[in-house]
DNA sequence: CAACATTAAATGTATGTACATATATTGCAG
DNA sequence: CTGCAATATATGTACATACATTTAATGTTG
């Protein structure tokens, strides 16, 4: 569907424009439709981001500082989003043993499991299927443009 | 600066993935540049986005429905940013004569005023420069076919 | 017209973001 | 070794999002 469509506005100042607002409407449409998938599980999406991350690092130990250097938006606060994670008794902190100041963070069995469980579904749907593999590229490479 | 290297990741699963993250990416990029923008005016980005929306419709006023129709982000929570610019005087609230379950929702003076000064700052910086008006369309485009 | 559904907005609760500040630990200069 | 800066994380506050529920007004149907 158009964006002119999708909210209702038929014209724009000037194509920059209408892309910016189109960048922004569309990035928010694929993560609501990602993050439908998670809210059956349990979980947002920035704990499953940060879940990944941590699959990613296991068997080893992540800190805080890791997680936000990884994370999409440096900015958000890893902290708190690892309380919740906690709760859910899908990683451990632990005081890390050789800089006290650190605290390690790691995914556990049961975290690992609903990963792979949202894997499968994740699968089934997969992102950005309407482009072809040129196109996802020719995407990427405009998008890196725009932060040059 | 290449997604890779904006966010330490040096291979992706494949290009879908890697578009996927770089349009999560550089959307809050530019959202965050645009927010500091604001953030000396007192107002933050999605008051901006609902002042906006006033504005296109004065003098004639708006309801909370009209504003999420037109709203990017369709479930955000429009009635409680309408609370925080009517503390700034930047709107008013007023029961609607015709149908009293409706709020009529107008742009003050002051906010009008507030608004043309923001605009005279994002002139200085416009939006997605680095693309040139072919590359606009084209990203505009693909974006249109991620959501088909 | 009375009962009930629908509509418009507000409110409640949990979560997340953004930014400043606090707390504890470590490193280092003198 | 002491004092102080730097580091790692946690906490506080304001704002926003997501989703459910509530309240009030209006429509509709028997």
């Amino acid at each position: 569907m158009k964006i002119e469509d999708a909210i209702k506005q038929p014209v724009f100042r000037d194509v920059h424009q209408k892309a910016l607002i189109n960048l922004v409407y569309t990035t928010g449409w694929v993560q609501q439709r990602n993050a439908n998938q998670f809210k059956d599980f349990g979980i947002t999406l920035p704990q499953f981001n940060i879940l990944r991350i941590l699959r990613g690092q296991h068997p080893k130990p992540a800190t805080v500082n890791l997680l936000i250097e990884r994370m999409l938006d440096k900015t958000s606060n890893a902290s708190r989003i690892v309380d919740k994670l906690e709760l859910k008794k899908l990683v451990t902190r632990t005081v890390c043993p050789s800089n006290r100041r650190a605290v390690d963070i790691c995914i556990t069995e049961a975290g690992l499991d609903l990963l792979s469980k949202i894997d499968k579904v994740i699968d089934l749907n997969p992102v950005l299927s309407n482009l072809t593999e040129a196109e996802a590229t020719l995407l990427s490479d405009l998008l890196d443009k725009i932060r040059d």
